[in-house]
DNA sequence: CATGAATGAGCTTTCATTCAT
DNA sequence: CATGAATGAAAGCTCATTCAT
């Protein structure tokens, strides 16, 4: 995979929308080729493949949740306050490129596989949310959770597998009301207090 | 779509492992028929085509879930009991399943689009949580939340992808952690009491 | 490669020409199905690819070659004149099949690589005119060359370059002609006697 | 076709191995720029193309065969001793450059096409060989073959494929092996005197 | 003069699917 | 009822070639 001018990137993003309607193996490369207006031996000259250009679009986004969710992580306030920080942030970026989030669901197993990809969502969401449950231990915001990567897990699937249901069920993303539920019990809890 | 014989019911359930691993599209076929010994021309003498194929296989998955939920949801107990059983019942299910599950979430996306399925998962898992969810309002043993289909979806998220997750990243499922993890975080919430 | 029915192993004789007259990379499976009336689907599900179909109809004429050739090696008379017969046989067959063996010269390289040719070959050519030069050395109606391997290489070159060059030169190929002169030149010598 | 700089033609005669193992079709220009070092672009600017590179790379190889041949005919001693002479030029200038050889032999079908090279083939080897068969007969040191062109066909074929036959069975060209058994077989022929 | 970047035009190959037996 | 044989219809990918710099 040589550099890819930002132009050609630019224009690639047009082909998350095919790629999150369809799935890896329903989009054929004609197809990316004729939403980008890039012609087809282009795309192969610099990408090996299909999966390389999804590759590059999941990496896209990705470093838009690692962005947000290092803005949320040193946001002032308490750890608890910052994890629904982070929450809000993921789903703002899901809500902004819904494509390419439900691309990245779609392809979870398969992207999982890819280790560029998996690398990044590990350091892009698992590495600072654990860190941050760490901090609330220490700040006393949060408890101390025996098991912080579990939990990191849980939390990510909880946001976004909701908001993949909400895209799917609804069709678009009511971020607030993901937010709230997901933030409300995971934070609160589900039982009385 | 005529009726199967458990024989090859039974045969096709070594189809599954190739439907996770590869996903709908990279199954081929050829591959199923080679995987299970069932000539390729009978599988078209049952199936309609590859897609009846995978919607067999998790159509028979998610009626054990269903199952196991349902026992769950009729356990003496509190509903946060037996949310906490439902929650339960669900791992196992994918612990004992793993290749039909990580097929299942594989292709969420498209699952979702197959009627037939997303009733089954709308019956199996949504109704009875949501159910739950209104009964311990009633029973106080757990908090009236305002959006129960969105605590629903989010459980569901934190069940499957942590569970995902872990058959990903370690090969197995460590049902016993993942379910601590999720229900402790889900029932007594992240903030100290 | 599976066992090809005559009824198609006798289309693709049509596919011949071709082979010769463009080479194997010049021959696109598409004007193989279209000369031979087999679709192209078929053609891959009976052989592996290009290479398989020109290695078929290459070991087809060379079966020829070793019947002719085995025949001429038992007539009656002393080993030269039947040397002089199995150099007529080998120009009988390429006169009668003037595209394959021109397909056959033109990929002699590389069809010398593919190992069930080089050995059909060696079965079909150089064994029974090695064995010959041993029988004409006893009756005495050879002499005894030191190096019966070389003499083979040099007789095999002689008669096919000779009956290609003829092809290529005169568009076709006048088989007593060429026989005359190489048997002329490697049984009388060019030396006066 | 411009003139190419030495620099180039020697960078290019590294491209030989590349047409002989592979033949003209299964070169790549790619394979062509990144076994030679020079840039695709490059090759372009100073060839019309792939075949054109071949030719350039056959024409030299013919080259020096026409010089060697050249100096054999000129040799002294009678027409039979120069034909032996003519033999050995070819063979020395084969083993030189087996490569080129191999792939001249690999496309003697296409490149008797290309007009260059057939005139060149006979320039270097028919004509000179013809001659000498001539001069033989005025000077009794060969038969008056009724033939000459046959003949020299045929000679030509024996040396060349005996000496393909080597390279490819053994991997390397003996030439005083093949050498004396061409020679003497079509010298003093295989019949005893 | 030399070349990196870009692409048009095809071709091989794969596969889901059918159907006669 | 079951299935081996056959095929229509794509699609991924390659490569020779061009051209602006």
């Amino acid at each position: 995979m040589r550099d890819v001018p930002s132009q050609i990137s630019g224009k690639l993003r047009a082909a998350a929308d095919l790629f999150a309607e369809r799935g890896l193996d329903q989009t054929k490369i004609d197809d990316v080729a004729a939403h980008t207006g890039i012609p087809k031996a282009t795309l192969y000259y610099y990408f090996t493949g299909k999966e390389e250009i999804l590759a590059h679009l999941l990496n896209d986004a990705l470093l838009s949740v690692a962005d947000e969710v290092a803005i949320a992580v040193q946001s002032p306030g308490d750890a608890a306050t910052r994890l629904a920080e982070v929450i809000a942030a993921q789903l703002r970026v899901m809500g902004e490129r819904p494509a390419v989030c439900r691309a990245l669901v779609g392809d979870l197993g398969r992207a999982g596989r890819i280790p560029a990809i998996a690398e990044q969502i590990h350091k892009s969401y698992y590495a600072p949310v654990d860190a941050l449950l760490a901090e609330g231990a220490t700040d006393g915001s949060l408890i101390d959770v025996p098991d912080r990567e579990a939990v990191a897990f849980a939390l990510f699937g909880a946001v976004t597998i909701s908001a993949l249901s909400f895209l799917i069920t609804h069709q678009q993303l009511d971020q607030d009301r993901v937010a709230s539920a997901v933030v409300n019990t995971v934070l609160s809890g589900l039982r009385p207090r």
